[in-house]
DNA sequence: GGCGCTCCTTGATCTGCATCAATGCAGAAG
DNA sequence: CTTCTGCATTGATGCAGATCAAGGAGCGCC
């Protein structure tokens, strides 16, 4: 789960701390100077999690803060009945446990192979005490965050599955694109239980939706993916 | 719509600024010296609206940020067919438009009458720079609403028309006793298209729903209200 | 009073998606 | 190779909530 002994697992790095992790943080952080970046590496904590593996739970206390480096992670409330809401998915860039007060609000755990920099909840605090950049940053990225979490209400509310469907592979390639990954086939690591739990669907009814867009020769569906064949068509279903 | 025309009309605060700005300011930024406060009151602009005013429009250039003083405000987004999401009810002490980048992702109007501070986005812009104090209380507020829309998207996707009923008297319960009116009987400024529309359904729904849990003794109808007769029965359906 | 207006409620019917139930299919284990 | 196991797809049926339609009920206005 260490730095060390996962994506970083190179013993001349130890001193210096984790390459990848400082990559994608200077990207994260781009108004950093490299002392404070350093500064920043050196408080966080690198840590490897394998699919279906769980990052954290919710209702469990909140001791750490993570930025996604690699991989994406799925995140969930569950009711006590079992139903679930998947109310995201993080990819590289993103940070998890931001919004928790003393327990995590949600659980989050790895859909494929996840590397993440771990900051302990008291490290995260003085980072933002002593960092008003960093904390522009996380600020930025919180209300991004509830930006599209209001886009993902007006779709649960609203609208209707098909439309739901492409809405998420818009959304899925946007995402991917914005990851310098643009391409008309989007990769779809999750499963279709996630995708019905995330468009708050059965997974029966993305499966149909899946197969009538592919009949309509809007999509393709591929291994591990869909590829877009008729994106203005698309487009318009998704309008505003 | 200026501060001396409406809820502070009175010549001998002129200079001074607007007292119940100032003093909604205070308890929002609890770390703010008198001075600083002060500073940022002068920045700001104390508006009024009366019921069914637009405050701001969705896809419009975001001029200001807002503090809400007083009254209801609904924040919505519409669908270019004119179905409509209301992502949520702002009171007393919430931010408005915290979200945008360059234009406002969502509308704003008055439910009923309302104040508020408003600030430019230079001003704005300006405050969060110098004040980190102020960018923690903000960032604070927005992880908060984050917190807000997930419990939303679960109830969006998965609970039933009654669980999003109790789920919504309970929360307008909640909010209101954070601001320091706590009861029984729950206020509903709204509309029950307000309400259809911030739950997903349809007012038809919401009005079955409403008899239904008045029918088991559940609520109390009562003028602009809701009367929580049973909040044992109510707590246990909203579990989780 | 009567009229118009808006909002709410109630009933009848319809339908999109959920639910129930097989079946298919690919990779892992034997 | 066969069997198992975990998805994904497909079909048949059911139902919660949408839609359609018809009254109230409150309220300002003439």
């Amino acid at each position: 789960m260490d730095c060390q002994q996962a994506a970083c697992g190179n013993d001349s790095r130890r001193e210096s701390g984790c390459l990848a992790c400082k990559v994608r943080l200077a990207s994260v952080c781009a108004s950093l100077s490299v002392e404070e970046l350093a500064e920043l590496n050196a408080l966080s904590h690198h840590t490897s999690f394998d699919a279906k593996e769980t990052v954290f739970v919710q209702d469990h206390p909140a001791h750490s803060v993570y930025n996604i480096i690699e991989g994406m992670v799925r995140l969930y409330k569950l009711l006590p009945d079992g139903r679930r809401q998947i109310i995201g998915f993080a990819l590289p860039g993103d940070f998890l446990g931001l919004a928790m007060r003393d327990a995590f609000g949600f659980s989050a755990d790895a859909v494929d192979s996840v590397s993440a920099c771990a900051f302990s909840r008291s490290a995260y605090a003085s980072l933002v005490n002593a960092k008003p950049h960093l904390l522009r940053r996380l600020h930025e990225f919180a209300t991004h965050e509830l930006t599209l979490a209001q886009e993902q209400m007006m779709l649960l509310g609203r609208r209707s599955a098909e439309e739901r469907v492409i809405c998420f592979l818009l959304t899925m390639r946007d995402r991917w694109a914005k990851l310098g990954k643009p391409s008309v086939t989007v990769p779809l690591p999750m499963s279709r239980q996630d995708i019905a739990d995330f468009l708050g669907l059965t997974i029966e009814t993305v499966s149909r939706t899946f197969t009538k867009l592919a009949k309509d020769k809007t999509i393709l569906i591929v291994p591990d993916g869909v590829r877009l064949l008729n994106t203005d068509h698309m487009e318009v279903v998704a309008a505003a």
